[in-house]
RNA sequence: GGCCCGUUCGUCUAGCGGUUUGGACACCGCCCUCUCAAGGCGGAGAUCACGGGUUCGAAUCCCGUACGGGCUACCA
């Protein structure tokens, strides 16, 4: 019988949920729901400079987005809370003690001002430019007299002495080992009382018995560090697991630049939650190589940290788009009218609240688009000329597509033929259509680009029979009007 | 400077001593077709960063170099 696994995600609320983070949580959570285990969540907020409470809600609104629950945390509470580093403050207070109780930690009444021009003139020299030691070698009389005083003054750990080196095996990466008289006694505890990241975090990794800390890479180099601490604590050292980054297309620093650099941000563009899950989830971890469509309960079947790549990966926003245009087309019409409702009501095109006829003719349109978008923001422009009173025209296109004798007589021809057809439905519509070269004497081609033009406005759009049937006979013979109308001076053309 | 990590098609990856290095996105061509998509078929694209070893045999193991990245804060 083996403990049962406990994870956390705990990010501190110093922006909101970024795409690094989100797949740091998807794996995090993956892993939990795997084992059957727990997933935490957890707000390092230590950062009294730059965390904030909006930072918060949207970390959460992010994580809730993509489909992620967990088991302890904020909204949920849970038997290890509280979840914020800043209601903590006893807990560290503790800490602090039990690692002074064994020796591990001492008083250091450096100033700042000092440890830079040390730390400049060790760096100058080369090598090893941590603390030097100065207060972990004061005489405990002097260190209890300047205490007394209330002289100003950080916590430090003691890293053993004789202690030559920190192992220790990355769940990812293997077989780790960092030569201990590179680690430096470490600031635990702030001149303020607060305590560091590296110090807050082992004391309530331990505390709540996380068993796998899955995080980013750039927290390699502070694991040596947190094992020391885990080890003064008396606590056993959980599993870790080192994440490579994620990096923008040009290969730099992801960030607003390249577009979504955080989760909402996506949500923005019109992706779905369950194609970025799906792609940030396969961004470094892979099932077998083959399959990429992968939904979230396939994911906590069968993730495992022993798939994780261990090189940093470049975010593809093509294959994101792909993957999402695939989440797309997968939808029904009653999901992808779902979908659609809220971009159609935000361009002002529609109401929430729709007529049944009104649900029938967008359940029917739904196919339609879905078929052919790679994001929902692709929606709107794609349909607003079926809910315009009139469109707009290019005059390039109008020149191309009207203007000349040929397209006058289709559109003459087209719009006779479905003035006539005793239903106004896709196929009679494709019928009358198809009849046009024929008594119109001018090419099939012809006759389909003036009417696309002269009803939708452009020369793309989605099939012409079914858009002419959801614009219904009078507002598509309209257009046919008011194309021939308005193309050449002379109405000789008119029916 | 010191310590540490990484390096397979443009991108994400498979590979874990013996395969013609497989798949996906993107790209190109053909088919389908009322435009655009979607779909189908096919193509091009990787001297596995480089140099040494170990081995009968190395993308796979070891060492070095180069390049990229992280840490080296009273940030996280």
């Amino acid at each position: 019988m083996s403990t049962p696994v406990r994870v956390r995600f705990a990010p501190s609320p110093t922006g909101q949920l970024h795409v690094g983070g989100a797949r740091t949580a998807i794996y995090n959570w993956a892993l939990a729901r795997r084992t059957g285990g727990v997933f935490i969540l957890r707000i390092d907020d230590t950062d009294p400079e730059r965390s904030t409470d909006e930072n918060v809600s949207a970390i959460l609104r992010g994580l809730r987005w993509l489909g992620l629950d967990w088991d302890e945390g904020p909204e949920v509470g849970g038997a290890f809370g509280p979840y914020f580093q800043t209601q903590r403050s006893d807990t560290y207070v503790d800490g602090l003690a039990t690692m002074r109780a064994g020796g591990h930690a001492y008083p250091c009444f450096c100033t700042s001002e000092e440890l830079e021009t040390k730390r400049d003139a060790a760096r100058l020299k080369g090598g090893f430019a941590g603390y030097d030691g100065t207060c972990r070698s004061l005489d405990p009389e002097t260190v209890a007299v300047r205490l007394a005083a209330g002289e100003p003054h950080v916590w430090r750990l003691a890293v053993p002495e004789g202690r030559t080196e920190v192992v220790f095996d990355d769940a990812i990466r293997g077989h780790l080992s960092f030569p201990a008289d590179a680690l430096d006694d470490f600031v635990l505890v702030r001149t303020d009382g607060t305590p560091t990241y590296n110090f807050a975090t082992v004391v309530d990794d331990a505390l709540m018995e996380i068993t796998h800390i899955i995080r980013g890479d750039d927290h390699l180099s502070n694991t040596p560090r947190q094992i020391l601490v885990f080890e003064a604590l008396g606590h056993v050292v959980p599993v870790f697991a080192h994440l490579p980054m994620i990096w923008g297309p040009d290969g730099k620093r992801l960030s607003k630049r390249h577009g979504a650099a955080s989760v909402e941000a996506y949500r923005d563009e019109g992706f779905l939650p369950e194609a970025v899950l799906n792609y940030l989830a396969l961004l470094g971890w892979s099932l077998d190589g083959e399959t990429t469509i992968i939904s979230a309960q396939m994911l906590c079947d069968s993730f495992s940290l022993d798939r994780v790549s261990s090189n940093p990966a470049i975010l593809d926003t093509d294959k994101l788009e792909w993957m999402n245009g695939a989440y797309i087309r997968e939808l029904d019409a009653e999901g992808f009218v779902a979908h659609m409702i809220p971009w159609l009501v935000d361009a002002g095109l529609t109401t929430v609240e729709q007529t049944e006829a009104q649900r029938a003719w967008l359940l029917q349109l739904a196919p339609l688009v879905s078929e052919r978008i790679k994001r929902l923001d692709e929606i709107v422009p794609m349909v607003r000329f079926l809910f315009m009173d009139t469109i707009e025209i290019d005059p390039a296109v109008r020149e191309k597509a009207l203007t000349s004798e040929n397209a006058r007589a289709a559109l003459a021809g087209a719009r006779e033929l479905l003035s006539q057809i005793p239903d106004f439905e896709a196929a009679s519509i494709e019928a009358a259509l198809r009849a046009v070269p024929e008594i119109a004497d001018v090419k099939a081609k012809v006759v389909f680009l003036a009417v696309r033009v002269a009803a939708t406005g452009t020369t793309v759009s989605p099939p012409l029979w079914e858009s002419l049937e959801l614009l219904g006979r009078e507002k598509a013979l309209r257009r046919l009007d008011a194309a021939l109308a308005g193309g050449v001076d002379d109405p000789a053309t008119h029916p």
